[in-house]
DNA sequence: TTATACCGGGATAATATGACCGGTATAGTT
DNA sequence: AACTATACCGGTCATATTATCCCGGTATAA
């Protein structure tokens, strides 16, 4: 056992973690923000997908720069599982959704 | 080119970051830290020395909540380069450090 | 002697990054 | 209609790097 291979908790979490950064880029285009960020348009492309599960630190953080999203709230809201909205309870989700 | 080499500014921010890591753990063991983070002591070990520049976003997210650390001031310290005290060049050896 | 704690190096499977390809879809242009 | 440009897609490939294991070694302290 040398290198483990992605859990499908990680897969999902990576999921996660893609549709939060498309949602946050908005009308902005990809190349648009792979430049701002020096990161490679086909590196964003696959982490935004889902089809790069645990990217680097330092490329998610120069993206979550860019988009002027919080990698606290970002490592958080991944993490949370989704489950059915709560209609009487308060809306924790309410900041992280700001991008939509 | 496929996947560029690490640069030295890179290398270098790794070892911050590491250094960083190390001074958050305080008395506490790398053991006790990286089962609480739920990775390998080895990880652990490997990021604290900088001999590994860019760890996958959970991993750090998931040590930095083990040392109560927000990722966003971890990642705005360790990009800062100013030296609060005897400012030393850059580390020219650190890519030959690094070599395994 | 025993135990904890950390180190560097080596080895290896799995992954990330980055590039390329053809394809789809849309919108604007001639 | 045909053409052009932008934007994104999945598949595939090559190379660099990670995450994890193992080993022997050093240092400290009980």
């Amino acid at each position: 056992m040398v290198r483990l291979p992605l859990t499908f908790a990680e897969i999902e979490r990576g999921q996660r973690l893609g549709a939060l950064l498309r949602r946050a880029r908005g009308e902005r285009s990809m190349l648009d923000i792979a430049l701002d960020a020096r990161v490679s348009p086909e590196t964003l492309r696959k982490i935004e997908t889902g089809r790069v599960a645990t990217p680097a630190f330092p490329t998610i953080a120069a993206i979550a720069g860019v988009l002027g999203l919080s990698l606290d709230a970002v490592w958080a809201e991944v993490n949370q599982t989704k489950r059915a909205t709560e209609p009487t309870g308060p809306d924790h989700n309410a900041r992280e959704r700001l991008a939509s």
